[in-house]
RNA sequence: GUGGGUGUAGCUCAGUUGGUUAGAGCGCUGGAUUGUGGAUCCGGAGGUCGCGGGUUCGAAACCCGUCACUCACCCCA
């Protein structure tokens, strides 16, 4: 038997509707935040991803779906999704056109890594891309769409951390400050953080290990060497954020996987997950379109995890089955059947949600299957009825039964069906 | 990449210190009821016990290997 690969899994009908629901309330909103949709591809060259999301990155180093086309171009699946998106922006040169330009994606992402609860090969996510505002309010309005979206689908137990990175200056600033502390601590330190201190030094504040908790609980902060304009900037994303309710939870030690961002940055998380508590993150980009040869943009986004939301998404809010409003056709007997055919399409093609067992050729076994599809009626139409030029509509739940000629079929079974 | 747990019917799971032909519930299917569903009763189908090797008179069970799934580390959505 051949089967899927390793975490890559299939969408049954049955948990379809709720990834529908998640991803129309995602568009709805987004919409409503004056985001519009672009699709890019779900490919592209290696080197767009090793620019952006940073080539010390785990995604650059280990994690990408990387293969040769047949004339030796490195190509890779999509890890995430701003890189394709700022390169889409650039290379149709909508920096020419008005901005701000607000873009929204959704689609699947690849990473080869080992599969667990929330984390899979191929994920899908939703995410949103800001261009063109260098301004405070910028932030908390994609913030903002985060929130709603995530509160709208009434998922449980929601945190927002934020942090500020400060610009590339500030980092560079803090970095030998905090690199000749963790170099006294070095001997608390996990052998990773160890090796992060030459890589990635700010990571090691980000480190889960207890020990290095709190080795560096008395680290010097990122926010004591930074400068005035970062400072100011961050502290009136936090005055926009109170002003329309949003609640935050500052966290120092938020530093993000990817290296493009800079000043907020931020993460929604949950109790209810599992180890892999991130629902959705993100934060300021303002060097990345530069990066990647375009004009000068600032930017800022963040993306959700879909099969993330769909776990914690409440029962309550999964749509109800469809089958009340379908209407089961119990077409049985020599010329019926064909008539039963006839009047399957005129229904169909009348807007009226419609199926039958074309298996069945006794009552009984029609009305078990429309009773296994819980459909709210079914029409019933043997040689009998045919030759009365009627056909008999059962209620399923009241077992009420009418006669309807056939020759005003359609019309009369709408009002009745459309209703219910 | 590293570590733990689990692999028995479509699904959820029993299966005694190793002992005859491997079980249950649900689901599926047929009948009781040849023109009226759900409920009930009766019957039926469905298994390479993940796979390969080993120990043994005898293995679903014990040992070794392997694969898959899963959780966690790492990292992230």
């Amino acid at each position: 038997m051949i089967k899927g690969i390793k975490g890559v899994k299939d969408l049954l009908p049955e948990e379809t509707p709720r990834w529908r629901l998640i991803e129309e309330k995602a568009r709805f909103w987004a919409s409503t935040f004056g985001f519009h949709e672009i699709r890019v591809p779900i490919f592209e060259v290696t080197t767009l991803f090793a620019r952006s999301i940073g080539a010390s990155t785990d995604i650059v180093e280990k994690e990408m779906y990387t293969f040769q086309d047949r004339d030796g171009t490195s190509l890779t699946l999509r890890p995430e999704g701003t890189a394709g998106t700022v390169r889409a922006y650039i290379e149709h040169n909508r920096a020419a056109d008005p901005l701000p330009q607000k873009y929204c994606y959704l689609g699947p992402m690849f990473r080869h890594e080992r599969p667990q609860a929330g984390r899979l090969r191929q994920f899908h996510q939703f995410g949103v891309e800001s261009f063109g505002m260098a301004d405070p309010r910028a932030d908390v309005e994609t913030i903002a769409l985060l929130w709603q979206l995530l509160s709208d689908l009434r998922l449980p137990a929601l945190t927002l951390e934020i942090n500020n990175l400060g610009y590339t200056s500030d980092r560079e600033a803090y970095r030998p400050v905090l690199v000749a502390y963790l170099r006294q601590q070095e001997s608390q330190l996990c052998a990773n953080c160890v090796r992060r201190i030459e890589t990635n030094p700010l990571r090691v504040l980000d480190c889960k290990v207890p020990a290095c908790r709190a080795a560096t609980d008395a680290a010097p902060t990122l926010a004591g060497s930074m400068a005035e304009p970062a400072t100011t900037y961050f502290s009136k994303v936090l005055e926009g954020l109170q002003a329309i309710g949003i609640p935050y939870q500052l966290n120092h030690r938020l530093v993000r996987g990817l290296d493009y961002y800079c000043l907020t940055t931020f993460e929604v998380t949950t109790t209810s997950l599992g180890a892999q508590n991130a629902v959705g993150a993100g934060g300021r980009y303002d060097g990345l379109v530069e990066t990647l040869d375009g004009p000068k943009t600032p930017a800022v986004g963040f993306a959700v995890g879909i099969e993330r939301i769909s776990m914690m998404l409440p029962e309550s809010l999964t749509p109800p089955s469809v089958g009340d409003k379908t209407v089961y056709v119990a077409a049985f007997g020599e010329r019926a059947a064909l008539q039963g055919l006839k009047i399957l399409q005129d229904l169909r093609l009348a807007g009226v949600r419609a199926v039958t067992d074309f298996r069945s050729a006794t009552l009984k076994a029609h009305l078990r299957q429309a009773d296994r599809f819980t459909c709210r009626y079914t029409l019933i139409l043997g040689d009998d009825e045919l030759n009365k030029g009627s056909a008999i509509l059962r209620n399923m739940q009241t077992k009420d039964q009418v006669d309807l000629p056939l020759s005003t079929l359609v019309a009369s079974l709408l009002p009745q069906v459309l209703t219910s």
